[in-house]
Order: structure tokens, then sequence, then C-alpha cells
DNA sequence: CAAAGTGTGTACTATATATGACACATGACT
DNA sequence: AGTCATGTGTCATATATAGTACACACTTTG
């Protein structure tokens, strides 16, 4: 179940094809950490790191901060503050959308967007 | 800033006026913890305890769990898990929603619970 | 006034989290 | 052939998290 380290290292090799910047060395100098740590948490050898060093690597391989974040089992920082300034209204409207079809929440969010309120 | 012992506090002891099994050592053992340290935790003199035992402390005082959570600077894991099953749809719901006003999201809640989808 | 109950101070601890440092073997260029 | 880069194994560690255990002083209350 390693989930986060296969992707990580899937897309960083994909990107290697065509340009060898993305090294695991290269790409853990980037992010700021060491490649022997890099190294680990793409073989999921330790846990997923801590959310600043995964939004870090997220950028720096072009993916979704809060796609590989939920890979890492987090919820991004600044999603938690929204919920947690409002609790009950946010918690009661995330369950109601638990099973609900994608089609659906998105266009609660195109609704939300476009105006209305 | 000791939003959540505070709090704690002040609903136990509006509790316990009409019940003294609202005594501090008594909530600690039907929640299952030491009462020096939900002592020290209604002080402030320590970080909140975990979720597991928030929600027990939460339901024992007949309050909202994910306020309480939310005092404790956290988001209940069950909430966490429907985002990160979605995190591209939850994030940009979650964020889009971040300064909407509280009739315009409980308009939102009404609207999927009352069917649609 | 004795017994029981109340909250609290001090000291300790186990587990998890999030890495760093260094050395090493293998493979790829030059 | 030699240099350089690549990924990895091992060991160590700092900080945070989530409490326990015990003793003590004050206050009800029977």
């Amino acid at each position: 179940m390693t989930q986060f380290g296969d992707n990580v290292r899937a897309v960083r090799e994909q990107l290697r094809q065509d340009d060898r910047r993305f090294s695991l060395r290269q790409v853990a100098f980037r992010i700021g950490v060491e490649p022997a740590y890099l190294s680990k948490v793409e073989r999921g050898d330790v846990a997923p790191p801590s959310e600043a060093t995964t939004v870090r690597l997220a950028r720096e391989l072009g993916e979704d901060p809060d796609v590989l974040l939920a890979m890492a089992g987090k919820v991004s920082g600044d999603l938690q503050q929204i919920i947690r300034k409002r609790p009950r209204l946010f918690a009661d409207l995330i369950r109601q959308l638990r099973e609900a079809p994608d089609d659906a929440i998105l266009r609660v969010v195109r609704e939300v967007r476009d105006g209305e309120w």
C-alpha cells in the first residue's frame, strides 16, 4: 500500500525521460531534502513527508498538491482551517456529499462560483 | 489562546450546577483519562487531547464533536477521509465556499439533502 | 472532626513524526 | 580507465503527541 511513493516515482521517472534534471537527487535538492530520504519515501520505506514537503514535491512534479496530499493520507492545512472556522456547516455539507456523484458536486461548485450569493 | 480548555471548563461547570457527577474527576474517569490530565487540558497547560478523547469529551458534555474538535485545531478524521477520496472536487468546493455567507452554505446543504441527484 | 471528594503541581514516558548524515555499490559518460 | 552521477542501506536524532502516576492541599459533608 505505498500508493504515494509508487506514484511519485512513476511521475518522476516519466518526467525524467526528456529531462534529466528529474533524477532523484536533483529533485531532492530542489525540494530541500536529502536524496536518501526521498529514496525511502519513493519506495515507501518511510511514511510520506510532511505537508510542506509534499506540497513542494507536488509543485516540482507538476502534480496537484491536494491530490498528492490525499495520497499521503493528509488534507491541506488551509482546507482544514476553512472547515474549522464553521465546523457545523462544513461538517454537514461534506458528510452530505459523501456519496454524491462527482458531477453533482461539480454542479454545486459551479453554482457557487457563478454567483448566486 | 486556550479557547478549548476554557470552553470545556465553562461547559462542565455549567452542567455541574445541577449534577455533581460533572466534577473534573468523574468526567475524567468516564472519558477514560487521568484527572490530572483533564485538569491540565482545561487550563490550557497542555495541548488539546487526541481526536478520540476530544470526541468522548464532547459527547460527555453534550457538545457537538465537530465544534469541539475545531476548537482543538482539528478536523474529524471521517471528514478528512471523505475529502481524501476526491481531493480535487472537495478542495475546490471548500475553497469556493471560504467566504460564502452561512446561509448560502446552508442552502447548498439543504439543496443536496432534499434530493436533486 | 473524620472521611471522602475536589482540583492541581511535578516528574516521567512511550510512540510517532520528520527528517539528516555518511558511506557505498552500480552504471553512464568522456 | 577514470570521473561523475545515480539510487540506496544503516544509523542517529530532534521535536511533537498524548498521555500516566503519585502526591498534596483544600473543601465539603456525614
